[in-house]
RNA sequence: GCGGGGUUAGCUCAGCGGUAGAGCAUCUGCCUUACACGCAGAGGGCCGGCGGUUCGAAUCCGUCACCCCGCACCA
């Protein structure tokens, strides 16, 4: 027996990082590519290198620890790939943050030396969130770690841009940009911003050329008239018609542009019905000097300041500067007609928070149409689905309107792009590999494009690239597609989407069947967290407080695909749930001995009903976990194990076997067996929890002395028909009924526990009765009963109840029955009343009996006859009581 | 403007066509020999308003109100 022995104190700290150490070093985590089995892969979603754990990475690897451990235990080979993505801006902005503090400057070092700075720090730091994971005990295959920067991975991003380039669907333009002046970079539609803000609408005057008369534009950024290079209305505007193609002085220079008519860019019922135009710095403008043949004037650079071409005035100024002393001077020459609050929205870039800056920049793009019609083609055919499919419309709306994909960074940190240019003749060369002279003059003259691409370029390949694509390796044969894609919702454009369109378009395949949103991590009122509301939840520091087990435990059971609203006292809560396990499974090895290990298989038929329900109910549990973890409702599966464990395991198995096992009864078959159960519903308990709580799990099971060595790899539970017993259950859960109405009795009548009653049951089912007489035994312990009979007539001035058909009759010692309890019964019998009446309207009435189904018609009958017996009973009690 | 979500016990949320649920919080007893991180018991809700469908509606449909999130527009 003493290998069964737990010590009395449980802190996850004495066990959690020797168990991973142990898993790890045992390689459970690290498959076998091996393409005959049935196998079950996931790709993580890679932080950033040089990011730090926080809740959300907490969840989304938790949740992916559950799907990966409960599909290892269901007998898959399975593969979970770690790893870490360069992060571009984020990652370039840390370091050079660092270097700031060393009053180092990026430029100052130049290019080759900043990327050596980055890769130290890499190197320096960069695994750190990694290591932190393991504290989740999450059990990714830590020797197949990728990183979006190693050279396999460059090399599938090299090979894909190229393919693309040479499709046609990357191209080089000259075009308008979201361009961050504090980043100094181009960036992607989807990284900016847009935050509702209070501005102001300027109604500037410009005068015609022939001073004629003055019009009035409106404008939330005064400064951009600089670069005006027409005044538009709209052709069908009665107003202005006549003006058009007359020009108007540009004021504060000495320019003159003309007045052209737009119907896209001009609402006439909008302001004046007149619109400066400034191709340069406003997409809408730019549109339209494209449709108007205008010519665009840069008055704004990459570092947010007035170029040259604004006017001697104001070059150099930075823009917000710009603005106001443009402002100042058309108030000084009376042409600032006037000035309204005006609510718009500004686009600010997501990394930094920088006001973007549209722009014109020759940049890099994919041709994103013919990638996206098949992404959005493999969601509406249902080869790949959106878990919750709330998100479906959301991916429609989203893939019908998308636009081209801008993803040239102007960077130091990232994939250079695989393109030189010919300085001899002028030719773009993309290629895998560097070219050595120019294909179409010879010349040697190349210089390599300085930009790197946009972070979730390579984001996009990792499905396929980490698995060694596109080179055919074992890997990539055995894993590829994966079987899911855990991740949260903010990020479903940037990466999932991009990975559907790579993957479709590159491997043919999509890189995954299903794709789980999960909710963002919210504080205990929903509100985000963040620094500054000082309302952020720090994993590690939670796993440090309440062990792992109750962090996993709480994340999993609240994630029931919205929001996630998290709690300490959650996590406290399910602390508790771990103390508690361990507990009962302390209980359970002081009365099992290890001679069980060979005790033959369980023989259904010889077991009690106590047994028998019990294992009815977990078997019950375990087709609801396996059902709920299918459909990834991680709350519900979480939610049906504590349920079980704790209030029918704990709360009345074990409560119903002590007798046996406190060899009260002395009944050695009975105790043989039930010690034999206790075991088996502690493993199937254990090996059902595991995903969810894997340290605790294998704390305990290993002192079980099981076949496998570890409970990573021992079956997952599965139902199994033989188990069902619905007659015990039946019979139990009356019993749960009578032992509650008595001890409701003793509490509410205010009875010490010491107090014993003597109970009888009228019993008229003759099976029924036999049970009760071979199990009552149950009822003297759990209800405190001095003596139980069955079937003997209750005597006057017992308390009467009724439960299911049984009516019973407890002898109370003498006591005077309070005022409060005497309120209680009348408003317990004007709700049963009240309950009589309703059920008996339905019953009466000829519609409800004819049309509803026959089961919810017997439902009712039995029901109120059931009302009515307990009716009777409180009325006695009360009659009695009043006496 | 387009699309989506929410409104259920004090708090945070499940349930989504057949007798209102959980966790935490509250109240009352208990140191009952696994566990006071526990045990037992209790109180608390016309399931946002109004219509409709149905024998029957938190649950389906419509509508209104308030809240939230994407996307677009925003001179």
């Amino acid at each position: 027996m003493s290998q069964l022995e737990l010590p009395t104190r449980f802190d996850p700290k004495d066990f959690e990082e020797r168990l991973y150490r142990a898993w790890k070093e045992g390689g459970y985590f690290t498959p076998e590519a091996d393409p005959e089995r049935p196998r079950f892969s996931i790709v993580i979603p890679p932080p950033n290198v040089t990011g730090r754990l926080h809740i959300g990475h907490a969840l989304v690897n938790t949740l992916q620890d559950i799907l990966v451990r409960w599909k290892r235990m269901s007998g898959f080979n399975t593969l979970w790939i770690p790893g870490t993505d360069h992060a571009g801006i984020a990652t370039q902005m840390v370091v050079e943050r660092e270097l700031a503090k060393r009053g180092i400057g990026r430029r100052e070092i130049g290019r080759e030396a900043f990327e050596a700075e980055v890769w130290k720090f890499k190197e320096e730091h960069g695994d750190a969130i990694v290591h932190q994971l393991e504290r989740l005990g999450v059990s990714c295959d830590w020797t197949r770690m990728r990183f979006t920067l190693d050279e396999g991975l460059s090399a599938a991003v090299r090979h894909v841009f190229v393919r693309l380039y040479e499709d046609g669907l990357i191209y080089r333009d000259l075009s308008m940009v979201n361009w961050c002046p504090q980043c100094e970079t181009a960036i992607s539609d989807i990284e900016v911003e847009y935050e509702e803000t209070e501005g102001r609408l300027w109604h500037i005057e410009y005068p015609l050329s022939d001073g004629s008369r003055r019009l009035t534009v409106a404008t939330t950024r005064p400064e951009t008239m600089l670069g005006d290079t027409a005044v538009a209305v709209h052709p069908d505007d009665e107003r202005w018609r006549d003006l058009i193609g007359e020009r108007v002085r540009l004021p504060l220079t000495d320019r003159e542009i003309p007045i052209v008519a737009d119907a896209v860019l001009v609402d006439p019922e909008f302001g004046t019905g007149v619109v400066k135009v400034t191709p340069a710095h406003d997409r809408n403008d730019y549109e339209a000097g494209v449709r108007n043949g205008l010519p665009q004037i840069k008055v704004i650079d990459e570092t947010g300041r007035m170029t040259a071409a604004a006017g001697a005035d104001f070059a150099s100024l930075d823009r917000f500067e710009a603005r106001k002393r443009v402002v100042a001077a058309l108030e000084e020459l009376g042409l600032l007609a006037r000035v309204e609050a005006h609510v718009h929205s500004i686009g600010h870039h997501e990394k930094c928070g920088t006001i973007i800056e549209p722009m014109i920049s020759t940049q890099w793009f994919v041709k994103i149409e013919p990638l996206a019609v098949p992404a959005l083609e493999a969601v509406r055919s249902g080869r790949i689905s959106l878990i919750p499919s709330t998100w479906e419309p959301t991916w429609f709306n989203w893939m019908e309107n998308i636009h081209d994909w801008c993803i040239s960074r102007q960077l130091w940190w990232g994939h250079r792009i695989p393109a030189w240019y010919c300085d001899a003749c002028g030719e773009i060369i993309v290629s895998e590999s560097v070219p050595e002279r120019c294909p179409k003059c010879e010349s040697t003259a190349l210089r390599r494009e300085t930009d790197v691409l946009d972070t979730w370029f390579s984001s996009a390949l990792w499905p396929f690239s980490t698995m060694g694509w596109p080179e055919k390796t074992k890997d990539y044969e055995t894993f590829y597609p994966t079987d899911a894609l855990v991740t949260g919702w903010d990020i479903l454009f940037f990466w999932v989407a991009r990975m559907i369109m790579m993957g479709l378009r590159f491997t043919g395949e999509a890189p995954f069947q299903q794709v789980y949103l999960h909710g963002l991590v919210r504080d205990e009122h929903g509100h985000k967290m963040s620094k500054s509301k000082g309302n952020v939840i720090d994993p590690l520091e939670v796993v440090d407080e309440y062990g792992a087990d109750a962090v996993r435990f709480t994340l999993a059971i609240l994630a029931a695909g919205r929001d996630i609203p998290l709690a300490r006292n959650r996590m406290q809560g399910y602390s508790a749930f771990a103390t508690k396990i361990w507990n009962a499974a302390r209980f359970a090895m002081m009365h099992v001995d290890t001679e069980l290990e060979d005790a033959s298989r369980i023989v259904r038929e010889d077991l009690r009903p106590v047994e028998r329900w019990i294992l009815s109910r977990l078997n019950a549990t375990t087709r609801e976990v396996n059902r709920a973890l299918s459909a990834y409702r991680f709350d519900e599966a979480a939610h049906a194990i504590y349920q079980f464990f704790w209030h029918e395991f704990c709360d009345w198995y074990i409560e119903m076997a002590k007798p046996v096992l406190l060899e009260k009864t002395g009944d050695r078959k009975a105790l043989a067996q039930a010690r034999r159960v206790l075991l088996e519903v502690l493993d199937r308990s254990l090996r059902l929890l595991h995903p969810f709580m894997p340290f605790i799990t294998e704390e305990i099971w290993l002192k079980l002395e099981g076949v496998e060595p570890s409970i990573m790899i021992a079956p997952y539970p599965i139902a199994e028909e033989v188990l069902e017993d619905s007659e015990a259950e039946k019979l139990i859960a009356t019993m749960q009924q009578i032992i509650t109405t008595i001890r409701n009795l003793r509490a509410e009548r205010g009875y010490a526990p010491k107090d014993r009653f003597r109970v009888v049951l009228q019993i008229p089912d003759r099976r029924s009765a036999r049970a009760f007489e071979q199990n009552g035994y149950l009822l003297l312990d759990l209800a405190r009963l001095s003596e139980l009979v069955i079937n003997e007539p209750i005597p006057e001035g017992a308390h009467r109840d009724h439960v299911g058909g049984i009516e019973i009759g407890v002898e109370l010692p003498r006591k005077e029955i309070s005022p409060e309890e005497i309120e209680r019964l009348q408003k317990q019998i004007e709700q049963i009343e009240r309950e009589i009446a309703s059920t008996a309207a339905r019953l009466q009435d000829e519609k409800f009996v004819s049309r509803a189904p026959a089961h919810v018609v017997e439902g009712a009958r039995a029901r109120e006859t059931e009302l009515r017996q307990r009716l009777e009973k409180l009325r006695q009690n009360l009659a009695a009581s009043s006496v």
